[in-house]
DNA sequence: ACTTTGGAAATTATGCATTTTATATTGTAA
DNA sequence: TTACAATATAAAATGCATAATTTCCAAAGT
């Protein structure tokens, strides 16, 4: 983890990474010079990290205006989650069809590390621990691989990533007691018994209810009684992003 | 067309196009300063095109290496194929239940584009035209814009574009006669009409048509009299890692 | 025949010059 | 005095040329 094979993609990874747990705001704009010195390399090796970034949709690129944080609004994750949905059907479809004993495996693996890995780094705070999210993601990550498409996981890891933006950024916020061992072992279950419908509805909920508690977090903050005047100081900052203007969601630390 | 809003996004755009009609051997390397000559431009942008494009999937970047042109392989193109199937099946469904008067009428309009636009650009050499190209596209993607899910279009963009590069590949060697304009026809038609069940059959036959056309052609070009043998090996990785080498098509010109 | 060593070429990284955009200040008019 | 506008200053992004590693290829030596 600690030898990338250069600046460059090491300044990826870290850049990345940092994106997608929501270290940076939604719409933040992502100077040159600062992330030069954060990362301590040359402005070559940044631009081309925001380049790439850019074209996975995680920054967006204003030409002759430098780099902006991808925003987040409620319609996009209302549309991502259902496209998830869809494609985690055919991976889950495919893969128990066509999934053999080494994939029954590492499901079962996966399912093991996944419910024994401790969710909260911080149970007061409520942030995700870093095992958890990375035993979480290869669950996923195994169930669907049974599929054996290249490309269906390749979308579907672009899917992925992206929700990813979404859970950490409501994570400390969630207040819904919901039993995801439960979930993810029903899902495992059905889908290792190849009751495909059964673990396909699972895992249609299993998202929708995912995507639903940010949806709820984020409505309940922007409108709680009216009465959080302070939300947003004198550094409103709305730039107007070119697409998706409304319902953005915005930083509220 | 002739005003990118910098250098670098003209020289992305360009080396792209070139890259979809297969101007560029596959795995051919890619040096940085010929482009530069070739393009009229730094280092700089053409490094940063090739970053943009390698996280795109249609260059291969090797650390320390330098970029080449990724391959194409028939396991991929299967692949690839399934895939786009079910990804247009599950846009051509929802345009079929939501598309209104504003989506049939753009897809009347295309298709008679379509139909009135000549293919070849050089009917002796069975080069397309790049008016054809352009009118296919948007025929296709007109229809699949009914379905109004921004990431779902996306994902099916995205495998488009990846197929095109076959098809370009072996455009002036398609040998079969076939009728375009009725599977276009007959494609608009049941959707218009709202069949979905019929839509989607014609489309999945349209699809795999084109690419059996393109297996074919490479099989009998690498095996002239022999029958195509059809194995599958199991490791083939996400189009942005470790390339696949076997059944690699090459450049045969 | 195989290994080693040398040089050439290409990629990678950095710093600087140029051009564009954003901000602040000042001046003018209502 | 306030509001608006134009200019000036500052900051940031873009592009390029050069420097420094690394890799590749070939020739020489064991």
């Amino acid at each position: 983890m600690e030898s990338p094979t250069s600046l460059t993609h090491g300044a990826y990874a870290e850049l990345r990474s940092e994106l997608l747990a929501c270290n940076f705001a939604p719409g933040e704009k992502l100077k040159i010079d600062d992330l030069c010195r954060r990362f301590a390399v040359g402005s070559s090796a940044v631009r081309e990290a925001l380049s790439r970034l850019a074209s996975e949709g995680f920054v967006v690129s204003e030409p002759q205006r430098g780099f902006r944080v991808a925003p987040l609004s409620v319609d996009a994750l209302r549309d991502l989650t259902d496209v998830r949905c869809s494609i985690e059907a055919l991976c889950l479809r495919g893969a128990i069809e066509k999934g053999g004993l080494e994939w029954q495996s590492q499901v079962v693996a996966a399912l093991h590390r996944l419910t024994h890995t401790p969710v909260w780094a911080d149970k007061a705070a409520r942030r995700y621990s870093n095992e958890y999210a990375r035993a979480h993601e290869t669950f996923h990550e195994v169930l669907a691989a049974g599929c054996g498409s290249p490309w269906l996981l390749h979308l579907r890891a672009v899917l992925f990533n992206h929700s990813a933006r979404y859970r950490w950024f409501t994570g400390p916020l969630s207040k819904v007691d919901r039993d995801l061992d439960k979930e993810h072992r029903e899902i495992a279950e059905a889908a290792l018994l190849r009751d495909s419908e059964r673990a396909v509805a699972l895992m249609n909920a299993h998202l929708q209810l995912t995507a639903k508690i940010v949806l709820d977090a984020v409505s309940s903050e922007r409108e709680p009684a009216a009465r959080s005047s302070r939300a947003k100081p004198g550094k409103a900052h709305a730039p107007d992003g070119p697409n998706l203007k409304r319902k953005r969601i915005t930083a509220s630390a």
